[in-house]
DNA sequence: TTGCTATTTGGCAATATAGCCAAATAGCAA
DNA sequence: TTGCTATTTGGCTATATTGCCAAATAGCAA
């Protein structure tokens, strides 16, 4: 594997571990809607506010969100859309999963 | 947020964070050519044999290839190839990135 | 100023991940 | 059988991630 390569596929693999956790998910998938201070964020996460903010720091190192803040509060927003067209084929994974774990199954329970 | 949707969320991440390594990315795009055995695949990443052997059991468990055997080898399949559109927007997202390096030095440098 | 809210940062403990070596397993052929 | 190749698994250490609490920072209003 060439270093270019190497470059390549690091800076890739850090965007999709960006996304790769489920409050960072719901994050991406409301910000798709619309923009959100952390303190919404926070309450639809049902976490610590500290933990949402670093949360959304990954994300934004990452490149996915852009901040704002105004007044006392900060918002952010999607910078990149296209990032939730992942989820059809993401479908598509899980339903391969769900096959296999039913054949699997069926193999264990004859 | 309620359980459903936690569970949702979960199995997604759980399919992102399969993929979200070098070595496991390009054991991805390699086989959106064609199937490959462990060995081919662990020349190409220059790793451990057991390292490669382990990604790939990693992809395996997200449901992202299937194997076979054939003979004393082990070829691997790309089970959902739409997988590798994304990586269409993740480009976008590391031109976002460039970008929002590029102002930030801008900043520092005046 | 003081107090209140919103957010970020530092630090810590628990847990997960990565990669190597060594050993186990399986297929094939002499 | 024995030996060779291919692959997986166990075990270990090093490193990274997660999530909390506590403290720092910033804005706003009384």
């Amino acid at each position: 594997m060439d270093n270019k390569r190497k470059k390549y596929l690091e800076a890739r693999a850090k965007v999709l571990k960006a996304m790769a956790h489920p409050s960072r998910l719901l994050i991406l998938e409301e910000l798709e809607q619309t923009e959100h201070c952390v303190c919404e964020l926070t309450d639809m996460i049902g976490a610590d506010v500290s933990t949402v903010s670093k949360h959304l720091s990954v994300l934004k190192q990452a490149g996915l969100v852009i901040d704002e803040k105004r007044g006392n509060q900060v918002f952010y927003q999607l910078r990149v859309p296209c990032v939730l067209n992942f989820f059809g084929c993401i479908e598509s994974v899980l339903e391969a999963q769900v096959t296999e774990q039913s054949s699997l199954l069926k193999i264990v329970t004859v």
